[in-house]
RNA sequence: CGGGGUAUAGCGCAGUCCGGCUAGCGCACCUGGUUUGGGACCAGGGGGUCGCAGGUUCGAAUCCUGCUACCCCGACCA
């Protein structure tokens, strides 16, 4: 970690995306704005594809898979849709390379230019729609649960490890139903999913809510998002479930048949998390050691560290050590037994903190002697001595304790940094120090652009759970019915 | 695309203003030894077209011209 910069520092980007490399998650590649994942950052990944995997499966979702290019011509079928993206896609316009005679190296073939121009998809509705046409004739066909795991590419102008890469990985779902309400629905069931894996996984505290029409996804009637509040008072959104209604299906004529007999368009939803909850993960949790893992998607949650001073001794708390990996093993939980000897203890200890590892054991002549070993937890540094005798259990309870312990510091972060403003004076005051701002909103599009336009701050969302409260716009002083929430967003 | 910055060993940097022996430091790496309860120490060693191209000069990492790449801050976005 770079020597000046801190959790809550100014340059926090700074600080985060160096954390990021040092704890051996990720690195930048040699392609602009796309990034190399690590094998450590990639379990973690792959843990939260399991949990998220299991989870659509539980709620009768099935996975496939559909191509990666788009033909271009596919993009203009859906007006509001193209606009969002039309300003961020990577185009496929040949398919060949040749030598250069003239000056060495490869060029473009320029014989090999294609009819229509292919499209890498930057997410996928498109092509599952022109797809779904042919699939869906009838209500029995419906209604349709898919979710693909998947790479997408958006050329973003500027590029963040995680947060914004030119390439990232993510689900996307995509489902057609037969009514409006049943597509609703799926669209909220989704985003409590997305809610309750943020929450009891990444032990990351979210907002559910809706996007004011601005920041609706694009081609949208409805966007339901996530949003997670980081360390340096900026919001994250990290999860969205899209309520498409019918414009989808009206633009690749999906239709079916009712049970009536009338010839009816299909109602349509779409969601999607990506890698950027790598980086929530990080941003929520960090501290100046590196990484605070929470249990639960630890790629191992317990490491052993060896402290020795020859052969003999290795050898007595190696097999002490069996005894406990075994034990932990068979009540299910993960560990690591470093018993390298290239790096000192004080070296491990420092760098499986960096790995933000929940549990380190060390064991020396000391605990042999006792009958004892000492456990240390990353989330807030404390070590303690414990008996050997049933230190199992009481692992597996301090893994559940730290849990909950990272989730409730960032629920307290969140709840003094989330502020009731109600003038505008005061919403500018309050915006200083980040946080979520909980403020009055004409509900008009003219009214965000505005405030965004002053201040940078964008609606983050109107939260679903709120209460009924008469005020007036904290801009144009227009009456209003709830509070709405504004923040600095990454 | 605007504003600022950087480019010298795998990584991080000094040297550049004011040109001068064989381009230096820390970390990492290799060898040997001593170490091991919070990022060990000693000794020795390897590794460089100084971003690229051209120019000035007896002599260029250093001065001049052009180019390229990357980073940061904005605009845009999950």
């Amino acid at each position: 970690m770079a020597k000046e910069l801190t959790s809550r520092s100014e340059n926090y980007s700074q600080w985060y995306q160096d954390l990021v490399i040092k704890a051996d998650l990720a690195e930048n590649s040699a392609v602009r704005g796309c990034m190399v994942i690590k094998p450590y950052g990639y379990a973690i990944w792959e843990k939260m594809q399991a949990e998220l995997d299991r989870m659509f499966k539980e709620t009768g979702h099935v996975n496939a898979y559909f191509p990666l290019f788009i033909p271009k011509s596919f993009f203009s079928k859906e007006a509001s849709h193209v606009e969002g993206f039309a300003k961020e896609c990577a185009v496929v316009t040949h398919y060949r390379l040749k030598t250069d005679e003239v000056n060495g190296g490869v060029i473009v073939d320029p014989d090999a230019k294609l009819e229509e121009e292919l499209i890498i998809r930057p997410t996928s509705e498109t092509i599952i729609w022109n797809t779904y046409r042919n699939w869906i004739h009838s209500y029995r066909d419906l209604p349709i649960l898919i979710n693909q795991w998947a790479n997408v590419v958006r050329w973003e102008m500027r590029t963040r490890l995680f947060l914004r890469t030119a390439e990232f990985l993510w689900q996307e779902g995509h489902t057609a139903h037969e009514t409006m309400q049943e597509a609703i629905e799926e669209t909220e069931k989704i985003i409590n999913i997305y809610a309750d894996f943020a929450e009891n996984f990444m032990a990351m505290p979210v907002v559910k809510g809706l996007k004011s029409a601005n920041e609706r996804f694009a081609g949208a009637l409805e966007t339901y998002s996530i949003e997670a509040l980081m360390q340096d008072g900026k919001a994250l959104q990290s999860g969205t479930s899209h309520f498409l209604g019918q414009n989808f299906a009206k633009a690749f004529d999906v239709k079916f048949s009712s049970k009536e007999g009338k010839e009816e368009y299909v109602w349509a939803t779409s969601w999607g998390v990506s890698t950027r909850l790598m980086g929530a993960l990080v941003m929520a949790h960090s501290d100046d050691n590196g990484l605070v893992l929470p249990p639960k998607l630890a790629p191992f949650q317990v490491v052993i560290v060896p402290i020795y001073k020859n052969e003999e001794q290795l050898a007595l708390i190696s097999e002490k050590v069996k005894e406990i990996m075994a034990k932990l093993k068979t009540i299910g939980i993960s560990v690591k037994y470093d018993d390298n000897d290239n790096k000192k203890p004080g070296w491990k200890f420092a760098e499986y903190e960096l790995k933000g590892v929940p549990v380190r054991l060390a064991m020396g002549p000391r605990d042999i002697e006792n009958g004892t070993v000492e456990i240390a937890r990353r989330d807030n540094l404390t070590k303690t001595v414990v008996a050997l005798d049933g230190v199992e259990d009481y692992i597996e309870n301090l893994l559940v304790e730290i849990q909950s312990s990272i989730y409730d510091k960032a629920f307290e972060f969140r709840k003094q940094n989330t502020f009731k403003v109600d003038t505008y004076e005061e919403f500018k005051e309050a915006l200083k120090k980040g946080g979520f701002l909980l403020a009055h909103w004409d509900g008009t599009s003219e009214t965000e652009d505005k405030i965004k336009a002053e201040t940078k701050a964008t609606i983050r969302c109107l939260p679903l759970e709120y209460e009924e409260e008469a005020g007036v716009c904290i801009y144009s002083g227009q009456p209003s019915k709830r509070r709405v929430i504004f923040a600095l967003a990454y």
